[in-house]
RNA sequence: GGCUCGGUAGCUCAGCUGGUUAGAGCGUGGGAUUCAUAACCCCAAGGUCGGGAGUUCAAGUCUCCCCCGAGCCA
């Protein structure tokens, strides 16, 4: 596999409580990317999992009577089936609770500490469980309350192992500068003001919380939550059942292309995580992404309100790519997104139903009536000069910018142009009326060809973002649909065709056999009629 | 309190280094059409560009102040 790979990665979900919309926007997102890379032929290694170690965790699990690994289990199962429902392609599922993350996270410790950057400290202060943190500008007052949480802070005063994070100011303050390390570059001022204000060094260990990783050679000491978590990401790649072995990151594909988290924790991937990693020697991840929260009809989503939207409820009732559509068509990848009902109703209905999938149906309907059930003969279509085959050779371009810069609104309204076109192109030619004279036939089977052709680029090129959409389109096409799933258990080498993916080759006009079969029409995206709220 | 980012048609947003009647999509109204999932295509209405002052021949676009929203830090 090598060092060539695209590796990517979700946050590690704390298992708090069940998925909600938030985990799931992102993780749509990154397999929107996982998907894109794995077609252009990139080796791709899509990490995703679950953050299982803490106090808060411990203290939930005890609320609802179960132990802490109990709790986990479930949470965790609870994630991972909701995404195979969800079709996510991860390649990879990590829990911080397996074994071998126990042992990558003692291995990591051991380079850190060999390396002289684990101090003893006392750390003293008011602790919000709920955050993990410890809050250095908690009111001076009397029971003092976490601002976010509205609950009691904890005063702790005990020893711990503390991360020398200051010795890395230098080389921190040099890697966020980095144009394109932080993304998108409107959050980079924000770290910067953080680091350049003084690194200091962080309490890594928490004395007497059964629920975390043994410190070792520091009784009593479990890791901090974070510490742990982060290194998820390592173990991730290592083979599941097999003891881990930290080396072997770096053939696995460390160090990571990408990691997209939300917003409030960048710091932590930014800044913290990159001098984890100095420390232990190994190299720093390219990218982090912090994209925006979700909103609903204007407000925050919360148990309290009532109104949060369940990830599994929109599956059931809308369907995959309704879903991934409208989240990545109508949000601004980095920036918050309000969830409409409305607006996601006519969203779907316009763009997948209307646009795009009638423009499907209405062609091959054409189609199928005059030229027997066939791919009309091309024609003068056939060059690569008709009208159609340069707005999809300049949509192809446009999708490929977007999706590599991780834009999926650009490369959705590309999409959606190229079918526009289509369409109005259909409407100018009118087939319908040139069918009744004689003469106009070749016109007629050249313009539904270029139409057809049109459509199928339409759903290659959608292939990352709705790829159930995309996989029927292209089925109705006669065409074989693109597997942009993790490849199953890797097969003889010969499998793989020479040359160039697959999706790449598909970019190109005339592709479309003229003669070929074309299956009985049925609508590729059914109208979403949704009589009540979600 | 310091700093950052936003505030442009009902909704989601474009508007680069300032320059003719401020744009797109959705929604709404009308027209055209019948191949199609009452779909497609065309046209129209709709905005004092958060407020105020200033710089300029000219500001949504620059400067200052204020208001509102989101966020980071203290």
């Amino acid at each position: 596999m090598g060092c060539m790979a695209f590796t990517l990665t979700t946050p590690l979900y704390y298992v708090n409580d069940r998925a909600h919309l938030g985990s799931a926007y992102t993780t749509l997102a990154c397999d929107a990317i996982a998907r894109f890379q794995r077609l252009r032929g990139e080796q791709v290694v899509f990490i995703t999992g679950c953050d299982e170690h803490g106090q808060k965790i411990q203290r939930t699990a005890e609320a609802s009577g179960l132990s802490p690994q109990a709790h986990c289990d479930a949470i965790s199962a609870g994630y991972r089936d909701l995404w195979s429902r969800w079709q996510i392609s991860h390649d990879s599922f990590i829990r911080t609770t397996s074994p071998q993350h126990q042992q990558l996270v003692r291995q990591f410790f051991a380079r850190v500490e060999a390396n002289g950057d684990v101090v003893e400290g006392r750390q003293q202060g008011w602790y919000c469980v709920a955050c993990e943190e410890f809050k250095d500008d908690a009111p001076g007052s009397q029971d003092p309350e976490c601002i976010i949480h509205r609950k009691p802070l904890e005063w702790r005063d005990e020893v711990n192992l503390f991360f020398r994070l200051s010795r890395y100011q230098a080389e921190v303050e040099a890697l966020i500068q980095r144009p394109g390390f932080i993304l998108p570059a409107t959050r980079q001022k924000e770290v910067e003001n953080f680091v350049s204000q003084g690194l200091r060094d962080f309490s890594i260990s928490r004395l007497d919380l059964p629920w975390g990783i043994p410190v070792p050679g520091h009784p009593g000491h479990t890791f901090y939550v974070w510490f742990d978590a982060l290194l998820g990401y390592l173990t991730a790649l290592l083979d599941p059942d097999k003891p881990a072995l930290l080396e072997q990151v770096l053939e696995r594909g460390w160090p990571a292309q990408l990691h997209v988290i939300g917003k409030d924790i960048l710091r932590f991937h930014a800044v913290y995580w990159p001098a984890m990693l100095l420390s232990a020697g190994l190299p720093l991840p390219e990218r982090v992404f912090g994209h925006g929260f979700l909103t609903r009809e204007g407000q925050k989503m919360g148990k309290s309100l009532g109104n949060v939207l369940d990830p599994e409820v929109l599956l059931e009732r809308c369907g995959r790519d309704a879903v991934r559509w409208y989240l990545l068509r109508d949000i601004a990848f980095g920036d918050d997104g309000d969830f409409q009902q409305q607006r996601f109703v006519d969203l779907v209905n316009n763009d997948l139903a209307n646009t795009i999938g009638n423009l499907l149906n209405r062609t091959s309907s054409m189609a199928r009536r005059w030229f027997a059930d066939a791919v009309p003969p091309a024609g003068e279509a056939a060059a690569a000069s008709h009208p159609l085959a340069l707005v999809a050779l300049e949509t192809a371009s446009k999708v490929n910018e977007a999706l590599t810069t991780l834009d999926f609104r650009g490369a959705a309204e590309a999409s959606l142009q190229l079918a526009i076109s289509a369409n109005g192109y259909l409407n100018d030619q009118a087939p319908w009326q040139r069918m009744k004279h004689d003469d106009q036939r070749d016109q007629v089977g050249s313009d539904l060809y270029a139409v057809l052709e049109a459509s199928r680029w339409l759903a290659v090129l959608l292939a990352p973002i709705v790829p159930d959409l995309s996989s029927r389109m292209l089925v109705q096409l006669g065409q074989q649909p693109f597997s942009s799933d993790r490849p199953k258990e890797a097969g003889p080498p010969s499998d793989q065709p020479p040359g160039p993916p697959r999706w790449l080759a598909a970019q190109q006009w005339g592709v479309l056999q003229p003669g070929l079969a074309l299956p009985e029409p049925e609508p590729v995206m059914r109208r979403l009629e949704l009589d009540s709220p979600l």
